[in-house]
DNA sequence: TAACTAATGCGACTGTGTTGCAATAATGCA
DNA sequence: TGCATTATTGCAACACAGTCGCATTAGTTA
C-alpha cells in the first residue's frame, strides 16, 4: 500500500510487539514506547501496518481495538481465523495458535468468524 | 436486582424489541422509539434489563454494544453462549440459534466464548 | 391525597479513534 | 553532499459511545 519511510517511530512500535507475546491496543502501546508519539501518529502507522499486512487488528473488550503481529500475512490480504483469548482479570489479551473455522448458515453467507474467549490466564490463575 | 416501576419508557423500550428480530444498539434503538428519550436514560434501562436477565449484550463493530431480548435468563444469571451475526453490508446485527461449544485451552481456564459471525444476509445478497 | 424514592433529563465528562493542516524529516537524485 | 519532493508527524479540534452527578418528575404505597 503506502510507502514505508523506514522512521524512528515506525520502529519502535515494530520493537514493542516484537517484544512481547501480547496483543496491544493503541493505549497499551503507546505505554510502552520509550519515547512520546502523538497518539494520531501510531493510530496512523496501525492503520498503515495493518493495511501492509504486517499487523491485524480484532476488538476485545470494552469496545477497544487490539494489534499483533501476523505471521502469514501480505499487502494482498489478511489470511487468518485464529481464535483470541482476553484475561478478564488482568485484561491481558493474546492471539491464539486454535484456527477457527467458518461455519455454514442457511439464511446468511459468512465471510468471517470472529472468535474471542474470556476467562483467566495462568498468571491470574494462581 | 433494582426495582422496577412501570414506567413508559421502559414499555417502549420492550416494545421496540418486540417487534424486532434485530438486536439493537443504543442508537438504533432510540431512532426507533415513537417519542424522545434521553441518551442516559436508555442506557440506564439497558442496564437494568441485562441485570435482570431481561437482555444481552455483546459486542459487534464498530466497537459498538447490541443489546437483544433474551429467551431464558433472569436476574440469577444469563445462561447463553449463542453466536451472532453482523450483515458487513447493511450492519444489522442478529442472534443465531447456533450454541458456542467452550473450548479448553492448556494455559487458560476459559469460562466464556464470544462468536461474531460476519458476512452478508439474505436481503444485501441480491 | 401525600410521602417516599425510583426514574428521568440535562449537561458535563471520559475515552477511543479520526481528521485538516502546517511543520518536519526521510528519500532519491543531481 | 546538497536539494527538491512528499511522506510522516504533532497538534488541536472533532465525532461518537458511554457514564455520572444532580435537580426535577412521576410511580408506588399507605
Ligand atoms: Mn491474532
Ligand atoms: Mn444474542
Ligand atoms: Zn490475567
Ligand atoms: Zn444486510
Amino acid at each position: 500500500m503506502g510507502v514505508h519511510r523506514k522512521t524512528r517511530n515506525l520502529e519502535l512500535v515494530l520493537d514493542a510487539f516484537r517484544n512481547t507475546q501480547e496483543a496491544l491496543s493503541a493505549h497499551l502501546l503507546i505505554e510502552r514506547l520509550p519515547v512520546d508519539v502523538n497518539r494520531s501518529t501510531v493510530y496512523r502507522l496501525l492503520d498503515r501496518l495493518e493495511d501492509d499486512g504486517v499487523v491485524h487488528s480484532f476488538l476485545a473488550s470494552e469496545n477497544i481495538r487490539f494489534y499483533a503481529l501476523c505471521k502469514e500475512c501480505n499487502q494482498s490480504g489478511h489470511v487468518h481465523s485464529h481464535a483470541h483469548f482476553q484475561c478478564t482479570s488482568c485484561s491481558q489479551v493474546v492471539c491464539l495458535e486454535q484456527e477457527v473455522a467458518v461455519p455454514t448458515l442457511n439464511q446468511y453467507r459468512v465471510d468471517e468468524a470472529q472468535v474471542l474467549l474470556k476467562g483467566q490466564c495462568a498468571t491470574c490463575m494462581r
